[in-house]
Parts: structure tokens; C-alpha cells; sequence
DNA sequence: GTCCGGAAGT
DNA sequence: ACTTCTGGAC
């Protein structure tokens, strides 16, 4: 069920999401309820979120071959990155908060963090960003894996904001090449 | 590489 | 009006 709100929140604001995540979850409490939903009525759930009709669509591609799969996500990515839904983010999630194993959840706002601070940016596209993967990994995909990508998810949302970054208290300050700069 | 697709922030 | 948001599919 924890895969389901990264679902929801591709493109979409954390804040947004938690909206309707209690609502969500009290209507559909297991990934066999989801994958017995009825999409017009999935779809009513995620209007207030956005991006309703291609979200109902994941999900319920996403819930029905989880059905189908005996309710286990498996553990290669190269079969995650197969499923419905799935990409690069939600295979890295489901590794980290399903399976426990190490690896590097890299959005946007990591990117930008990793950026700024280390100027590690090779590629536009982070997906094919290579030296940005590997730094990430480093920093992520230790032994505490899960708590340190929730750690710098954490901070991508206090600290290292799009245009105006608030640095004041930022973990990264010390050895930041933006902040540094800057000065 | 390009397209898609809505709310919310700026 | 433009950008950003825990991207994925093609």
C-alpha cells in the first residue's frame, strides 16, 4: 500500500496528495480492493488530486497485475520496470519501502539538491544522468536506505526550494557548492 | 528524445 | 502566465 502513494504522488505535491489520502485509503484499504475497483469511481477519488484519469488508469493496471502476481512485487527491476506504472522512481520506491533492499529514489527536487550542492548535474534528462545516479546512490542506497531517502526527500521540501532555496539549517550547507558561490 | 496532463506555487 | 510537482509511456 506504501507504493500506492508514490503512485499518487508522481508530479503532484506531497501536501496535495495527503488531501485525499485518508479518504483514498479508507475506501480502498488493500491493493485487492483497488485491483476490484470500478474505474469511474477510482477516478472521483484522485479528481481533487489531478491527473485523474491517467492515475485511475495506473493504478488499477498497476493493482491488476499485482492481482494476478499473487500480490507479490518482485524483486529484480528490470522485471519492476515491466510493470504497469512503474518507472525508474516507483521501482527504486519498491525496493526501498517494500523489500527493504538499498537504492536511490531520484526526483526533480533530488536532483536539484544534488545539483546545487555538488554540481554533479552531467545530463538535462535525469534519467540518463549517470553521475547524478551514482552520487545519489552513495549518499541513498546505504544500509539505512529507507530513512535516508526520506531524510533528503525531507530536505529537498524544507530547504532546497526551485527558486528561492531557504539555506538556513540545511544539512548540506557545509560543503554546498551553490551556497558557496553565492557568497 | 518527445508527449502527456492537472493542481498548486511563484 | 510560467514553473513545479516524489514520472511514466511511447
Amino acid at each position: 500500500m506504501q507504493v500506492v502513494s508514490e503512485v499518487l504522488l508522481q508530479r503532484t505535491r506531497a501536501e496535495t496528495v495527503a488531501g485525499i489520502l485518508p479518504a483514498f485509503l479508507e475506501h480502498y484499504p488493500s491493493w485487492h480492493a483497488l485491483s476490484e475497483a470500478r474505474g469511474e469511481e477510482l477516478e472521483q477519488f484522485l479528481v481533487p488530486i489531478g491527473l485523474w484519469r491517467r492515475r485511475a488508469r495506473s493504478l488499477l493496471a498497476l493493482a491488476r497485475k499485482l492481482a494476478s502476481e499473487g500480490f507479490v512485487f518482485p524483486l529484480g527491476e528490470r522485471e519492476l520496470l515491466g510493470w504497469p506504472a512503474v518507472g525508474p522512481y516507483v521501482a527504486a520506491a519498491v525496493r526501498v519501502f517494500v523489500h527493504g533492499k538499498p537504492a536511490a529514489l531520484i526526483d526533480e527536487g533530488v536532483a536539484r539538491l544534488l545539483g546545487r550542492a555538488y554540481e554533479c548535474r552531467t545530463r538535462v534528462d535525469i534519467r540518463a544522468d549517470k553521475a547524478l545516479r551514482e552520487l545519489a546512490e552513495g549518499i541513498c542506497a546505504g544500509p539505512n536506505s529507507r530513512e535516508l531517502n526520506w531524510a533528503v526527500l525531507d530536505v529537498v521540501a524544507k530547504h532546497c526550494r526551485p527558486r528561492v532555496p531557504s539555506c538556513d539549517g540545511c544539512p548540506f550547507a557545509v560543503d554546498c557548492m551553490y551556497i558557496r558561490k553565492a557568497k
